[in-house]
Formats: structure tokens, sequence, C-alpha cells
DNA sequence: GAGTGGTCTAGACCACCGT
DNA sequence: CGGTGGTCTAGACCACTCC
């Protein structure tokens, strides 16, 4: 089940540590890629690949003709394209987490659960409901249901996150497709998340998928709007060809 | 101002125009890199990076062994993590698009205002209020600011996407971050968008970056839930090295 | 085993930045 | 001008899928 890292993944995963312990830090150029390179004797194509990922994800600027920076002001660590954890979001924006678990159990996949997971109908999923707070304050509100032969060991022992769960099982989640609807909270909604019926909540319906692409997770959350700030980091999508592109 | 495409964005529109154009219909096993690398004579690296983009934007699908697909079904979604112009959102939603300006005029850039661009305070900016439509009803309510000297020619002649504006100007967008908040239709804005008080919304709150990572435009949206699906593809961020990643 | 994508190398040249 | 990232090449070997 286990995969050997690829050069590119232990270079990144070795970068990115230096940056979170402050070998390199806020602001200071990285050594040129060629250095780099020799370093970790590894190829250029390979640091930049390595490289190239923690500039996505905010860590690093590039500047042609300059250097490769430590980007100075905190990445959006809360960013819905990039992090997949509420757990370490909640940490990372500086506040305590908890989780209250409100029902654990065993249901069989309905058809269309099934069809989002890709199993068949009545297969065993393991349901979690629960409520994730801040500082003691409610702030998220979810339904997790996964296969449990996506489990492996003790479905009692399901303490951590989630998605630590699934991949000490050999899933590791690396994306997710998530539908985004606001709604407003209802009565019961309203209750468990303390707050006032009619109040304004980000609906999250997910699917999370693991490395081969299949999913593993379906997640259906419920978000107090002002708990802390969702962002996303938006791309260009790529363009076709199109006339009038040669001229002067 | 123009700056010569390079080959991998070359081949990459050429790519996406025959997926479009239905050359490569949905389904279709698409040549192998090599041949594609010979047939438009650059490398394989360089055929990989074309189809990489391809393939995180959706169009294409890559199976380990098999081959590169042509994604089955386009979903009419609207995906906030890749594209960035409504218009061609909509369109490719396979509705008709209409925007209605609400008003235009110049404004003096606010202290928020010029802090979030990047220019002095008082700082000419561009204002459009407008409504985007999709088959005639009313799916988004947005009010944008950009600075004067960001744009080229006549600011009367503001008939296409700003985006495109911006474009002409030399200034491609290449990114945002955008902040999301659930919120609910107050009167006037239930007016605006033919909806009643108290409808959920989704307000976005986005900066648009060139190239260079300047910012060149501040946009505050308000989205009709269910005009269509608002997605995003969420990736897993990368991580440090951690202990236990040898053993068996 | 043949075909395909996944990873990596060594090296080249270009474009941009700062001095 | 030297240093840096940006692009691209030609080729190699590996891992996976399917016949």
């Amino acid at each position: 089940m286990r995969q050997r890292a690829t050069a590119v993944e232990r270079l990144r995963a070795e970068l990115l540590s230096e940056l979170l312990d402050g070998t390199y830090p806020s602001g200071v150029k990285l050594p040129n890629e060629d250095e780099l390179a020799e370093r970790s004797g590894v190829s250029r194509a390979t640091v930049r690949e390595a490289v190239g990922g923690l500039v996505e994800a905010g860590y690093l600027t590039r500047r042609h003709g300059s250097g490769t920076f430590v980007t100075g002001t905190l990445p959006r660590r809360h960013a819905l394209d990039t992090s997949v954890s509420y757990l370490s979001m909640i940490k990372e924006a500086g506040m305590t987490p908890g989780l209250v678990v409100l029902d654990q159990g065993e249901r069989e996949a309905s058809a269309e659960q099934a069809d989002r997971l890709r199993v068949s109908v009545g297969e065993p999923l393991l349901r979690m409901e629960r409520i994730r707070t801040a500082d003691g304050r409610p702030v998220v509100y979810s339904v997790d249901l996964l296969p449990l032969r996506c489990l492996a060991g003790d479905p009692a022992q399901l303490d951590a996150s989630l998605y630590n769960v699934l991949e000490q099982s050999g899933h590791v989640v690396r994306g997710a497709s998530a539908r985004l609807v606001p709604v407003v909270a209802e009565q019961r909604l309203a209750d468990l998340l303390e707050v006032e019926a009619g109040t304004p909540l980000l609906h999250i319906d997910q699917v999370d998928f693991d490395g081969d692409g299949h999913p593993v997770m379906l997640s259906a959350e419920w978000h107090v709007a002002d708990a802390f700030e969702l962002h996303i980091n938006r791309r260009a999508a790529p363009r076709a060809t199109q006339a009038g592109d040669e001229h002067a």
C-alpha cells in the first residue's frame, strides 16, 4: 500500500519543514535553484517542481531575475482550495479546536450515497455527526459518511481527524470536490450551533478523493459565517487559441 | 506589451480548441504523449506541461498505464477555484449571459480600498455596479473597483468583460484571493436580484491579481444561491517531513 | 509483452533583475 | 554585467494497465 516517496515529494517536504522550523524565516531569499539541486543531489527540474508546489501553496514567492523568497505574510491557512483538515485550520488560525461527537454509528449506503462513493447500495458506512468548536464556540456542524471497509483497525478508536484515520488505513486524501450553498439556519441547526434561527450559514457538500481518484468520504458541513474567514485562491483557467494574437 | 506565447501555452491553447470544437469528443483517448510531442514538434516534457494544465482544469483525465482521456460530462458548474470570468462561466454552462449596468463612474480610493489595491488614498478608481443575468434571470450583483490608470483607451467603451478590458490594457488577470461569506438578502439586494428578502446569498469579496502579482481590481459580489451550483476543487496541502514514513 | 503515463536527469538558452 | 528564475530539449528508466 505504501509507495516510495518521489524525489520531488521528499525535497518538498524537507523544504517545508525548514520553512516551518525557522531555518528560512519570512522574507529571506532561498538558495538558488542550482544550489538547491546540487545540495540535494537532484536535477534542477526536480527542484523546480518541489519549489513550485510550495509557491502554489503560498509559502514561497518567485521573482524572475531576483530569486525565490519566503512569503512575508502567512499563507491563507484556512483557504478552502488547499487545506482539507478543519482541525488544523482552526489550530493554525490561533484558536483552540474542539470536537463534540453527537452520533457515531453504522448505516447502509442509500442509492445516492452509493453512487457518489462508487460502492454498492447497502454497503456498510460509518456515520459521524459532529460539531467542531473554536475556543469553545461551535463553528461547524458536520455529518461524514465513509465505507467501513476503507478503515483499518478498531472503528471505536476514532479520536483523531477522519483524514488521519483514513490515511492510517492507506487512503491518503489528496483532494475533494465541494459544492457551496449559502443557507439560513433552521431551528435544529441554530440550536446546535448556538446561533439564532435565520442566521446565514455556508453549507459545504463534499466528496473526498484518495490518491487514485477514488471517492472515500462524503461530508456535509454547515459553517457559522463569522466564526473565521473562509478564503479561496483562484487561478485563471487555460484559454483556447483565438484570432488576433499575432499582430503588433 | 505583447509577450511571445510559450510553447506550452501555444500547445495548451491548441489542444483546448480541439477539445471545444469536437476534434476530440468526450471520452475518447488522446494520442499518446510521444506522438503529441512529435506532431507538435516539441519535447514530451512540454506536452506534459500543456496537458497537465488541462487536467487540472478538468478537461482531461490521465490514467497511468492506459492513456489520457477527454473528461466525460462537462457538468454545469461554477468552479470557483479555476474560472475567473463569470461571463464565460455562464456561457459554458449553456446559458445566455446578460449584463445590466446599474452605475458606472469614477471614485477616489478610500483608505481601505487604497490599501487593498496598493495605490494612494484618493487615487481615481473606476466603479462599476452591475447585475449579471443567466437566461434573463439575475444571478450576480457586483460592484467592481479598479484604478483608472490600469485602463488604456476610452473608459466609456466598456462593453466587454472587465477582464478583457484589463487584458487589453496589459494586465492579464492571473488569479484572485476571495473571501466567502454567506449572507441573507436585505431589501435592496432582494429587489435587485428578484428574490425575497431573507433569501440566502453567497457574498464573495475578492482581489484580482495580474501576472506580476499586483492587485488590479476589487470585486464585491452577491450570488443567488440556486441560480447555478458553486463548486470548488480542493487539493491537499503539501506536507512536511514526518516520522514513520519508512516502515513497511 | 506492448503501450502508456510518471519520474528524473543533464544540459542548453532565454528573459529579467539589480549593480 | 553577473545572478536568477523561465522555458525547453532529448533521452532514460520506472510503474501501471491491458491484452
